[in-house]
Formats: structure tokens, C-alpha cells, sequence
DNA sequence: GCTTGACAAAAGTGCTATAATTGTAAATTA
DNA sequence: TAATTTACAATTATAGCACTTTTGTCAAGC
């Protein structure tokens, strides 16, 4: 008697989750083509729609407004970068210091090279993006400092809650400070930042009985 | 014989200088004055120089251009504010957890009742002197930091250069990012920075051999 | 050394009309 | 059911135009 396996899935989400994800992917990578044409202020959400083949209404209805998209946009965006830093990150679980000089480093080496994140910073006047890094950034860093906490809580398991988040906070705050004004070389700025708070981060790193 | 002693000086500074220094204080302080009623965008050279009871030409080549009145005024208000701190920061010479710690409450609640700061955070469009601080403030951040440096120096003579300047310059960072996006009350802020740099603090300020 | 008066170039203002965009709601299609 | 189409009011952008203000720099005068 064959016993037949069940049919792998594609994925382990169900279907309606994924066409959900697949539209936004799908509008949020329309997006960012037609950003890299012109700002975001000179692009209509009837222009995100028609690149992503579907129709403004629906654009609406997954996104309920113009800023929640952008806002939306700014972190999936932020989440390339930050998918980075913590992959640096985990290939220096054992020695906390050379973990974020080597986050710090790839977020800042990236993001210098990213020609999205230089048109952000470009754009001065109101209807861009850049508020959402900078007056108006709550979200961002909420978001990049919940994210950042979880992989190092994952890593460093014995660390206190209170000092991972205000590491996590410190660092995203710091990188942001730096991407909008630069210090140093990417290395060297990263070197820098890692040296001061690794006094820090390896007393907290490791278990306090 | 009676030695008669020399007249007491006004001022260590010869004539011109301080000319110079209260015809700029005298033209900063109208600007202020100005801006208490409405933001920058709407205040032209040909008021600031009125207000101050001098002609524009004066002004003009005194500062050179609006956007250096500009960036001369939010360097000089900072100054207020790089005074507390730094007195903040003597008084707590003997223990810099408490220094950090004071000087950027300081720093923090100072920020948060002044009126104008207010209104520059408010302030979203262009032509105002919110740039000057977030993607422009290269110019503040070096003059801030150069200045904490001093004061930091001047307090802690064992410190190695390179340490006094990183800490200056995140300490400038990081104030910046909590005025711009606020973390927490100023006390709780300024006392999570402070544990976050203090184990860095404690072995810069003491001489290594 | 400061002020006055003058100036061109640039930028802002007020106004109009027109067009485009946002956000929402219905009817329609697959 | 979910997305599209169509429709619509309200807001906002765009363009043209004349006009005013402002910027930045002169030279002349006190």
C-alpha cells in the first residue's frame, strides 16, 4: 500500500493572505519604480495602480490613503536595510561589539549606495517622504526598534528587556542621524558607534544573576 | 606716591569687537522678537534690521545672507541652550553618569517649554529653519559638538581626545533626535541615555596609563 | 562706518480659470 | 466574493498674468 504524501504547499499561509501580500509587494514595488523617475509629491496614486496593473480602488482599499501608503512604503523600504543589519548582526552573536559596527556598517554602506534613499533625502519641500525620517518618523522608528529588539532578544537571550530596547531605540536613532547627516565613512562611523556602546551592550549581553 | 590704578576696562575686547558682537546680538534678538509672532518664511531682512534699529545694508554685511542670518540665529539660540547644559554638566564633575544625565534634561525640558522651539519643529515647508537642524545642520551639530567637546575637556583633562569627541558628537545626536521625535519624559529620556553611555563615560574620563 | 537711495534679478502674491487628484460610493463584472 | 468600472464632490495642484515684495549689491553722502 503507497502511501501518498500530501501535496506540499506553497506556501503555509492561507490563499487569501497571500494575494493580500502580493498586492501590496506588487503596489509597493510599482511604487518605487516610478520613484525612481521623479519624487513622490509628482506621483498620483492612479499612476501606482496603473504600473501595478490594478485598479485605484483597490489601491485604496489596501492602503486606506495616500500618506499611509508612502508611510507603509518608507518601512517595507526600511525593511531591505534592516533585513541586513540583522543578518550582520546574527554572524556576530559572540562578540556584541563587532555586531553592530557590522549592522551599523551595512545599514550605512547601503543606504549611501541606495539611489532611493538619496532622492528622499533630496526632497526638501512638503509632499515628500522625508518628514517620515525625520519630524514625523514615530512610526519608522517604533517599527525599526520593535524589529531590531526581537532579533536581539533572539540572539542574546540572558540580555534584559529594558536594555534591549533602549539599544535597539539608541541604535536606530543613531542610524537615522546618520543617514541624514553623515560623520564619517561608513566603517568608520559604524567603528565609532560600536565602540561607545559596547561598554553598554556587553554588560547587558550577558546574564545577570 | 599714590599708585593710581589703571581704569577697569569695560570688557577685555577692544572697541571694534565689541561693536561688532552687540550689533549682531542686538540684530539676533530683533529676529527673535519677530519670530514670536510669526515663523520665519514671513519675516524679511528689511523688518529684522528695522526691529534692530539699523539699516538693512548693516545687516547684510554683517551676515552675508539671509541663509546665513539663518543658520547664525538657530546656532546662537542654541547656545542658550548648550549653556545650561554645559553648567549642568560641571556641576556633576565627579560623576558622569549624572552629568550626561543632567545636561540632557536639562537640555530636553528646556527644549520643550521654549516657544520657539515649538515653532521651528512646527514649521513643515520650505524657507524655514526646521532644514537647519535635520538634513542641513551639519553647521549646528559641528559648532554644538565642537563646544560640548570644550566643556568636556575642560571638566575631564585625563580624557583621550577621541573619546571626548564621540561622546560629544552622540550627545548632540542623540539630543537632536529626542527634541525632533521625543522617547519619553525629558527626565526618563535623559536618564536612559545616561545609563547607555555611562559605562563608556567611566573609562574615558579616567586617565589610562 | 553707517545710512540712504537706487537698482536688476529673483521670488512671492493675488487672482483667475482650468485641470488633476483625493477619497468615497455606487453599480457592474468575472 | 473581490476587483473593476463609473461616477461624483471636495480638495488641491497648475498655469497664466500682473503686480508687489524681497534679495543682494551698487555708489553716493553724512
Amino acid at each position: 500500500m503507497v502511501v501518498v504524501p500530501p501535496a506540499k504547499q506553497a506556501s503555509a499561509k492561507p490563499y487569501r493572505v497571500a494575494a493580500r501580500e502580493l498586492l501590496r509587494d506588487t503596489l509597493l514595488d510599482a511604487a518605487r519604480e516610478l520613484l525612481a523617475d521623479r519624487p513622490w509629491a509628482q506621483i498620483s496614486m492612479a499612476e501606482v495602480a496603473r504600473a501595478a496593473g490594478v485598479s485605484r480602488q483597490t489601491l485604496y482599499k489596501e492602503f486606506g490613503s495616500r500618506d499611509e501608503f508612502a508611510q507603509t512604503f518608507v518601512i517595507r523600504e526600511g525593511a531591505r536595510f534592516l533585513d541586513a543589519v540583522e543578518r550582520a548582526i546574527e554572524q556576530h552573536l559572540d562578540d556584541p561589539r563587532a555586531a553592530v559596527a557590522a549592522g551599523l556598517e551595512v545599514f550605512l554602506s547601503a543606504a549611501a549606495e541606495d539611489p532611493l534613499v538619496a532622492l528622499l533625502l533630496a526632497d526638501d519641500g512638503t509632499g515628500g517622504m522625508l518628514p517620515l525620517i525625520t519630524t514625523q518618523s514615530r512610526p519608522v522608528l517604533l517599527w525599526a526598534s520593535a524589529r531590531l529588539g526581537e532579533a536581539m532578544r533572539a540572539g542574546w537571550p540572558h540580555a534584559q528587556e529594558e536594555d534591549i530596547e533602549l539599544l535597539a531605540d539608541t541604535f536606530v536613532r543613531l542610524a537615522i542621524s546618520y543617514v541624514t547627516m553623515p560623520r564619517d565613512a561608513p566603517s568608520q562611523t559604524a567603528a565609532a558607534a560600536a565602540a561607545l556602546l559596547s561598554p553598554y551592550l556587553e554588560r547587558a549581553m550577558v546574564s545577570r544573576v
